[in-house]
DNA sequence: GTCTATAAAAAGATAGAC
DNA sequence: GTCTATCTTTTTATAGAC
């Protein structure tokens, strides 16, 4: 039954190429215009294809958004999980390295606008998308993300650096006074915010957050 | 110039019956459907007026959702100062009684479904919306409350209950460590939250807030 | 599998009678 | 001011040729 032509799903050869380029159109289009504004029409022409060949690959319009918001999920964890390793992996200076970590994450909304342009019109849309799907969407992106950063601040609490009961709670807290704090006010990047403001806001909430986890020792 | 008609607006004969009708039923249908999502026709129904009429009082679909989100902004404000006076006003307990608004405050996007729906459609249209009226439902809305609680939150210092340089930043502590946490969980109020999970975020946010603003002589 | 052309439905906005 | 009926445009989805 499991043949030799297991790669063909990702092999790049005519479907492949046509299904990417439609679902990156997607991407682009559904994060500029939300998803009832998005014409199919203007996905098509964004994808150069044409709107039948989008019929062909995704059953409807819907379908189509749900495939889009759970790679979308995906590939932010994973600009996340990269600003993480750079700045949490070596600690130098806890206060310095947490501030300069917070800063390019709770940037990331600005910087890629279109992403998170589909998380708002996810968000708009929550009631609509089936249970299920958007806790995938959880699972594959947020979630994933905080369960990450809660591994790294055990990893410093190991250093003796920061101290609590529980990393998730400690997590969850460091992203309400830092990424949530500019998000909130950013409107998750569609109002743009000036970096001085985003380095200030990130900054009392580090500062919260040291002055909460950080053990007496240490002060 | 001032004439004795200025209540005409407020007046009601005819007019103002069906304009209110309209505001409500926008407001409904906005907030079940979105705004693109929303149809006028649907509205009219909803109003149960002619589509014709709506066009009679509001220039366009656009316009009519404007006035809606403002008009709501100020009416959830409203609902939020009297949950603040209701628990703030008097402090017999500072961590029950902040631990109990934070509670009523974070479960009114569940309770006021319909609103918070309006409020996670603007936040999808954010980019569409023009940068004043968005700044307008701001200050009416999420700012003015915020800046009650700032008052509150001096008050209570003022009898040496809490001790913070900036109020206003404590007043956003307060907020991203209780409202915020749970609206994150929750969508905004699309996905219903248990109130046993609302109680623990909140108490987990409080008793940070407290170890944040808490001054040594009380603790 | 992909394209052009088209069907079928929906929605924003308006005309004209009362 | 309000209603019914209608215009016009847009949009989802499909038919049929290649």
């Amino acid at each position: 039954m499991v043949t030799h032509d297991v790669m063909r799903v990702t092999t790049s050869r005519g479907l492949p190429e046509k299904r990417r380029a439609i679902a990156q159109a997607a991407r682009t289009v559904f994060g500029r215009e939300g998803f009832t504004r998005a014409s199919v029409d203007a996905i098509a022409t964004e994808a150069g294809v044409s709107k039948r060949t989008i019929y062909n690959h995704y059953p409807d319009k819907e379908r189509l958004f749900l495939s889009v918001i759970l790679d979308g999920s995906a590939s932010v964890a994973d600009t996340h999980m990269r600003i993480a390793e750079r700045h949490l992996r070596k600690i130098l200076d806890l206060e310095e390295d947490l501030i300069a970590f917070g800063v390019e994450w709770a940037s990331s909304p600005t910087a890629f606008a279109d992403h998170f342009a589909l998380v708002r019109t996810i968000q708009a849309e929550a009631s609509r998308i089936p249970p299920a799907v958007l806790e995938a969407w959880q699972n594959a992106g947020p979630r994933a993300f905080q369960d990450e950063l809660a591994r790294y601040l055990r990893a410093i609490a190991g250093r003796g650096l920061l101290t609590f009961a529980d990393a998730d709670e400690a997590a969850n807290h460091f992203n309400l006074l830092t990424f949530m704090n500019v998000v909130q006010k950013s409107f998750y990047g569609a109002i743009p915010v000036a970096d001085a403001e985003i380095t200030e806001l990130v900054t009392g909430g580090v500062r919260a957050f040291l002055r909460l986890y950080r053990p007496e020792s240490a002060m």
